[in-house]
DNA sequence: GCCCGGCATTTGTCCGGACAACCGGACTTC
DNA sequence: GAAGTCCGGTTGTCCGGACAAATGCCGGGC
């Protein structure tokens, strides 16, 4: 008695097989980044089309001599940053696009970098000096104590585009003006060793002051963008106050958000 | 011989000891889940203490009876949410508070309803038309194919906050204004089964005409607080692109986001 | 007194397996 | 023809164990 013959299969080929995935067990780098890297890449280059079903998790396991735990988890950390959905009893897919990146707390100087503006910073002040109120309540430090008051005009091409106003507590790093014209504040902090992890944020608008029409080189009365931003390290403590103003007709905050599932 | 007696742990003592945690194994809430839960209504009402140390995995998972797997699941669902901070070689730490959410999709509607504004919504328009290249570009489809066209204004305590503007491709959901103006249209999105997942937004600033000027009840020329955002579902489509606008003076964005590790 | 190496502690990574929940389609039944 | 039922396939949850890597502390050596 032979088998029958085994039916036509339903399921579209699994598109990882002609993606030639492997991983390497001699690199210090997680396997699971590893392939979680391959994965996106492969996304990002088109070799998965949106919409496609990634081959089952369990094959998909064997076929690279990995655990399914492992595998798991690098899909999971895809499907985190909304790369990818699952669905039980249906299989992995790919998201239809439209995904670039879920807003990271965002240097104005790293995002005009990356647009190939080629940023410039000019500090209009840089002193120490006791900390009112609100200052005080903001990054919860004694009201009077020293802080750091930082202005600085961000220009892109020539042109102004953003007055930055950030209030630093005392003695949390070295800020010569000179760095700060070179990079931008986060670069230094990340590079004096604080670990950024959150921020609290409130944007709005409002029509701009004479002085502050004069540094945007806009005219009186404009609108203008507000963003007020507290930015904590991952020990809970403020690092940075910041209140800053945009030229609304040339600048815009884009982002991506995410549905927490 | 008897044992010496044991130093004095130099370790504080393990704050979740007090916590009376502990999971219902009958109940078809998964287990990790209940314990993230228990954790975060402990950070919440500050039985957790901020800074304080979690004891370590190991011991939690044998005290409530749970592998160690499980219990990482838990814990790092809250440091996804930023709650807690993970040290190799030292602990888990609850992070200094500070954190509320780290903005989601949020629906003004919901926004103002949380925070007890009671929110009101006049339908001005509810037609079906044909898509401009603009409104087809942004939700993918055809240009002169149907949308729907939505204009609300939202107000709060009977004053005008918020002049939205929507379209949504014809055919993806009922949309009568009677529902419209009892709730906010992601939760008619919900409802009829559209599963949201991700949005590209962009907020700016300009000077409010005078027609927009005079349905927000602000002076001419005011300025007001632009949002655009498409909506996608987790297959990929678009649901829906809205342009919205906002009263500067009595509205501005707060969100909370994390930076990713 | 100061520096450095070793040690205990803790989280990070990985494995292999097991069962449950869920989805979709095929099949049966009415 | 329509509705309900069964079944194969897939992800979700959970377990127990093992070793690696990073950190902070203490003691020994200089």
């Amino acid at each position: 008695m032979t088998e029958p013959a085994a039916k036509p299969v339903k399921r579209e080929v699994d598109p990882t097989l002609s993606l030639h995935l492997g991983v390497d067990r001699s690199s210090p780098v997680p396997l699971y980044f590893q392939l979680s890297q391959q994965l996106e890449a492969a996304i990002e280059r088109g070799a998965l089309t949106p919409g496609s079903l990634l081959g089952n998790e369990i094959e998909l396991a064997g076929r690279l001599g990995l655990s399914r735990p492992t595998v798991r988890q690098a899909i999971q950390s895809l499907v985190d940053k909304g790369l990818l959905v699952r669905r039980r009893g249906v299989g992995t897919q790919v998201v239809h696009s439209q995904v670039k990146r879920p807003l990271e707390l965002s240097s104005l100087y790293d995002d005009l970098e990356a647009a190939g503006q080629r940023p410039e910073t000019r500090v209009l002040r840089n002193v120490v000096e006791p900390a009112s109120a609100e200052t005080a309540a903001a990054l919860g430090v004694a009201e009077g104590s020293d802080v750091h008051l930082i202005e600085r005009l961000r220009l892109a091409h020539g042109e102004p585009m953003a007055y930055l106003r950030n209030r630093i507590p005392a003695g949390l790093l070295g800020l010569d003006s000179e760095r700060l014209e070179a990079t931008g504040l986060y670069r230094l902090m990340r590079a004096a060793g604080i670990t950024l992890h959150s921020a609290r944020q409130s944007v709005g608008a409002r029509a701009a002051t004479g002085e502050e029409a004069g540094l945007l080189a806009e005219p009186d009365g404009a609108p203008v963008l507000t963003m007020r931003r507290t930015t904590f390290d991952d020990t809970g403590r403020a690092v940075e106050y910041g209140s800053h103003l945009y030229r609304a007709s040339r600048y815009s905050f884009e982002f991506q958000l995410l549905v927490r599932p």
